[in-house]
DNA sequence: CTGAAAGCGCTTACAG
DNA sequence: CTGAAAGCGCTTACAG
């Protein structure tokens, strides 16, 4: 019952009465092979359940098929929902997706030796992922063409794609003055982190050609529990900001409910915006404002690069930016402009009911 | 500066000036290697920033090193959460992961072949996706152990890890009854699903024996909207049900959404109970009382019975129970029992706050 | 249209 | 302690 080795392609060419090349070119559907002999071959492998062997394949062909996704240790659920969709869109491209991790206080280049040894055809990796020039470096010595989200790194041999979060924030920031607010307060996420720092750079720039101050600042380290303790925090102040901007949905999702449990109301007491569009996002207990990240359109475009540099070393990093659009809920008050001109908030699910 | 040709073997056994077969066995650490020569060419390896093809090793050596963690296409927060422990956990023994994505209306037996070209070294299942008998064969057939999480399948070469769902469900009931509810709803995942039946059972089995009926059931998919629509049929009849179980923490998160925007409370008109414990369960907003699986421990397991099965493949298949613990915060009233002994109800961050 | 041969980068008996 | 040789399962010029 059980065959310890798999069948190989000699096993086929010994059945059929042929060469392992003549195996080989007919299973690929090569044109100088006649139909006669592919059918008969191809009837042969099926019989016998044949796959060819990936990793025997590789060590000729160079190129393994697969790619790796690098994640970091804090759970970013922005990133989770993606990795199904990401599978997707590697499988429908004849790839494999490989996981690696980078511990929280790591860097990059602590799994470029394990992606090495799988000669990976390329990485993506995600914005929360600590990522040297060194890192970026020993990529290119394993010729593994790397892809950064929601970040670049200077005259590193990496490709970026990114959604134009600066552009995003400014919206959000020219959203919150339009409607009314005159204490406006940021929820940072990481010090230090780019994709925090893109986010408050926009909102800052937003506001001061708004020309309203920054109310107030806060640091939530793009966390649920630390956003709720910043969030206590700011809505604890008197006067008390009347809008907050949080860095990232999940702390969005720690300031409204550090507002409920302050008997607090969205958006009646304070407005609260977000960014990433999670799926969360619109559940009926948050129906949270936020400038929604294209993310499906991001990761095919991150395979499109990874797949335009397998076998293409030489062939320089490019940056791809998309645009995402700002999602208007339920938790900011709206400017006047959304009213008068009646567009639709999308309340979601809340629609369902009469 | 890019190297097209990843440093090999040969490389450093020339620059040495000592076989291949020495430079292999230096620097596995084998005891039959002096160390000085062992020093010299592990110096000269990292010098050339030498890694292991890991595909050649795997031609030899019969083992690939990868193991396959398959997923359905319905988003379910529960194992998405748990891909990074998973990531780490195959990275702590030396292992890769490697992702593969069944279809809606697919079956395990869809990805096979692509788990028997990387000649993966065992693939752990996921509850939700459609597990035949055919596709646990095909993976006996290519020398695959398979890890079957929260189901068995009878007969078949696939060992088991599952949590004590029935059990759970069972303590949940009784929870409800001794909780002084009359009118106790079940809201099911997807009919068919061994996950929501085991569930349903248990909860059946639970009511009877603490005598009580079971007022009203619905189904809600396993998905946040259809369990969001399906309360809101319980919650409109009259009279109301006065506690809903819902088979999963994602359904019963729509039952307390569904509940919010009709204007009732938890667990003041209707207590629920989910399963699961997923992050969002500790969140103010919904301070779900649920039953708590053990994923960690049962992702440990599970890895662990895919390593003890690496090379030995006529080791039988296992099931291993790991027992949840019922985790109770603020979305259902307490029995009589739970207040006069004083235990203390988890309301996680809640604490946080004066 | 087809096959023999070489080679991808390793490991592992086997012989010394 | 060490090396030559064979072999893992493929692909791909090369020659016919």
């Amino acid at each position: 019952m059980n065959i310890r080795r798999s069948p190989t392609a000699s096993m086929i060419s010994e059945r059929a009465g042929v060469s392992k090349s003549t195996v080989s070119r007919a299973l690929k559907g090569h044109p100088s092979i006649p139909k006669s002999t592919r059918d008969r071959v191809l009837a042969i492998a099926r019989e016998l359940g044949y796959e060819p062997n990936a990793m025997a394949r590789s060590l000729v062909t160079l190129r393994s098929g697969v790619i790796g996704y690098v994640i970091g240790e804090i759970e970013n659920p922005f990133y989770q929902e993606h990795l199904e969709r990401l599978t997707k869109i590697t499988a429908e491209r004849d790839m494999q997706l490989m996981l690696f991790q980078v511990a929280r206080d790591g860097d990059l280049a602590d799994v470029v030796p394990s992606m090495a040894r799988y000669r990976l055809e390329g990485c993506i990796v995600i914005a929360s992922v600590p990522t040297s020039r060194e890192a970026i470096d020993a990529c290119a010595r394993y010729s593994i063409p790397v892809v950064l989200l929601n970040r670049v790194v200077r005259d590193g041999a990496a490709s970026s794609v990114l959604c134009n979060s600066r552009a995003g924030a400014q919206e959000i920031a020219r959203f919150l003055v339009e409607g009314g607010h005159q204490r406006i307060a940021f929820l940072r996420g990481r010090p230090g982190s780019v994709v925090s720092e893109d986010r408050e750079l926009g909102f800052r720039e937003g506001l001061a050609a708004a020309g309203a101050p920054l109310f107030a600042e806060q640091t939530g380290h793009f966390r649920f529990e630390a956003a709720y303790q910043a969030a206590v925090e700011l809505l604890r102040r008197t006067p008390r900001p009347d809008a907050i901007f949080a860095a990232s949905d999940l702390m969005a999702f720690g300031v409204l409910d550090a507002m409920r449990d302050l008997g607090l109301k969205a958006p009646d007491d304070v407005s609260v915006v977000g960014f990433d569009d999670i799926r969360a996002a619109s559940w009926p207990a948050y129906r949270l404002t936020t400038f929604a990240q294209p993310a499906a359109a991001m990761l095919e475009r991150a395979v499109d690069l990874l797949a335009a540099r397998a076998g293409a070393v030489d062939r320089p990093p490019e940056s791809i930016f998309i645009s995402g659009a700002l999602r208007v809920r339920r938790s900011a008050r709206l400017p006047a402009s959304y009213r008068e001109e009646g567009r639709e908030t999308s309340g979601d699910i809340a629609a369902a009911l009469p």
